[in-house]
DNA sequence: GGTTAGCACTCAACGCAAAAGAGTGCTAAA
DNA sequence: TTTAGCACTCTTTTGCGTTGAGTGCTAACC
């Protein structure tokens, strides 16, 4: 019988389910009085009370003092997700939100990433956030350079993934445009397809014997690529929407709220933290869940948006622990299939496109 | 006699200049008696009560209530900032913070200014900002296209600040390599040094007639050139450090704070104020002067960083109205002489040899 | 006339105790 | 196993006197 399974009895989860749904709303604990009125049971309020207590011992709710309601505790959040939540359905409005927005944005993935977190945050009131996650090794699929003065020319650099990255480059003697096209040549054929660590010394000896005259140029530019790599397995973040999570009383503890900003600011932790996801799922971080200190009362979600099998962004969601995810789920996922139908869309454009052109 | 000039005595403006020192420092309302033992006045506190009750009466201070000391009001601190701050030195740690930072970061203009406003932050203790202001009329300098497929390449614009700004350009239909090509030269030819409103229907027909073979792609690229035109004219900004706006008891105030911070999202607001700044001199707000509602208990200082005689971006930083300006000041000055050093030192370098080049 | 000592007055802030309220745990009966 | 009832616990709220910082005013002083 499905009444035993996962070792709670239905009664136990539609009461665990009750509080966890209460306290997502309100945010305080919640007693037993007040479930026998939001819940057709057929039982009475004691009953109610024996079941928390068992719930309690069972490590799902805990008390605050002893006088107060339950609250669910980190687990009992955690079998809430994994096993209660009921599927949200946006309203058509939302859908609509999503479309119109996100369509007006299509262009760079960085800005659709940001309009994206940004329409997050604002459907769901928790924080957004949108990640360029750290990949072990990127590549170069193209370079291009534009002339502009004797000692200073534009380096672009198109990733394999797409990304358009540029430096100006300042040399100290002149170089030409003739040079300069050389140089754009040899850069395509020495240095696409290969990660920043792969560029060694000899890779740059045989480069310069190559380039001949002006050979010193390659130098200069190889640098400038280095850190241009260098910078895209940094990793990027961007935030939208703290000013939310003001509305939540668990931020009202000054200290608390400014730990949590101060992580926001760094980008690291949570850059590591969704670099680190392995499969394209939406990922669920409940307080010490993700192990980071300062969000133990904090609760994180996202969703890694990929394209041609090769994760190329995340967006996702901050917020208190008790964060309605029904409608954090549903927003994401949302949002990430708006964007990789973009993706998609473009993709196969190309590849009928190519067929035919190749 | 100087003892007289502004309309207040020295002796009052000794006092003012005190109660300011001391608001600044601890935030509180300032008594008399404070003021009596930190400072060497040869007077008692009742005068200096007599004192102080003259100065509230000329409007430059103002008592929380009437058991309080008092605290500066916004002309006081006008006034302040006007004619008593004293040069703050920096040290040569700051400095050396300054000189080292900035320069790992040189590079594009965008990651310079993060970098800075970063620092800024860092140093001052409030919150910094960095700042492309919306430009009246942005021109392109030059375009380049990077051919990927036969249905996508990628659009770089270089504009006339030397900012980089770079499209996917898909199209419906196929373009060739030689097409690309000759789109570029067309774009280069027709569109450069022009800005947006000046891209007219018939400028548009006589490139396509200009084009040939593959007209209808001109219409394209000029559809995404717009866009991206569009865009420039925006602004940008972004902001470091907001969670150390949390140490000051004024945003203790969850209301206020959530104001202030929902305007940091915006944007908008404070990329007019900076934007509608005529000269390149550092400019202090001080509360309601910034003519923005949920500023009136802050302050926002900012410098223009120009090049070449155009403004080309914007540090500051935002923070209580009780700001220490004296190092703010003194922080933003150093970083934007720093900054404008790096873009002058190209300049001259460009200069220098485009002489020779050219 | 400006300056000063002295004093009454004001008002936020603090501490504390009593009261209120919400919710539980336990017991005994159904 | 469920339920009614009740004592108990602990937080929250409220009220109230106390404290203390700081002022404004008056009268004397130089």
């Amino acid at each position: 019988m499905s009444s035993e399974n996962r070792g709670l009895t239905e009664r136990k989860k539609q009461i665990l389910k009750a509080i966890v749904d209460a306290h997502i709303e309100g945010g305080g604990p919640v007693g037993s009085k007040y479930i026998l009125q939001n819940q057709q049971l057929k039982c009475s309020s004691a009953t109610i009370r024996n079941e928390m207590a068992e719930l309690e011992e069972m490590g799902y709710l805990e008390q605050p003092h002893a006088s107060a309601g339950r609250v669910p505790s980190e687990l009992g959040l955690r079998f809430y997700v994994d096993t209660l939540l009921e599927h949200y359905a946006m309203t058509t409005h939302e859908i609509a939100q999503i479309n119109n927005l996100l369509r007006a944005k299509m262009g760079e993935l960085d800005q659709i990433l940001k309009a994206a977190s940004n329409l997050a945050s604002n459907l769901t009131n928790y924080t957004g956030i949108a990640i360029k996650p750290r990949v072990s090794s990127v590549s170069i699929a193209k370079y291009e350079t534009i002339y502009l003065e004797p000692t200073h020319y534009i380096l672009v650099a198109v990733t394999s993934s797409g990304a358009v990255k540029s430096k100006h480059v300042r040399t100290e003697g002149e170089i030409t445009e003739e040079e300069l096209a050389r140089l754009s040549g040899l850069l395509n054929s020495y240095l696409t397809g290969i990660p920043a660590e792969q560029i060694t010394l000899p890779l740059l000896m045989e480069m310069e014997t190559r380039m001949g005259e002006g050979a010193w140029q390659v130098g200069v530019a190889v640098k400038v690529i280095y850190a241009l790599l260098r910078e895209l397995d940094e990793g990027e973040m961007s935030v939208s929407g703290i000013n939310r999570l003001l509305q939540y009383p668990e931020y009202s503890d000054v200290g608390h709220l400014q730990e949590l900003l101060g992580t926001l600011e760094k980008k690291e932790d949570i850059l590591d933290l969704v670099s680190r996801s392995q499969n394209d799922d939406i990922s669920i971080m409940i307080g010490s869940e993700s192990q980071v200190k300062v969000m133990n009362n904090s609760a994180l979600v996202f969703k890694p948006i990929v394209k041609d099998g090769r994760t190329v962004g995340a967006i996702g969601v901050i917020g208190p622990r008790r964060m309605d995810y029904a409608k954090v789920l549903a927003t994401l996922e949302g949002l990430s299939g708006n964007i990789t139908n973009m993706l998609e869309t473009d993709k196969q454009l190309n590849g009928g496109r190519s067929d035919g052109g190749n």
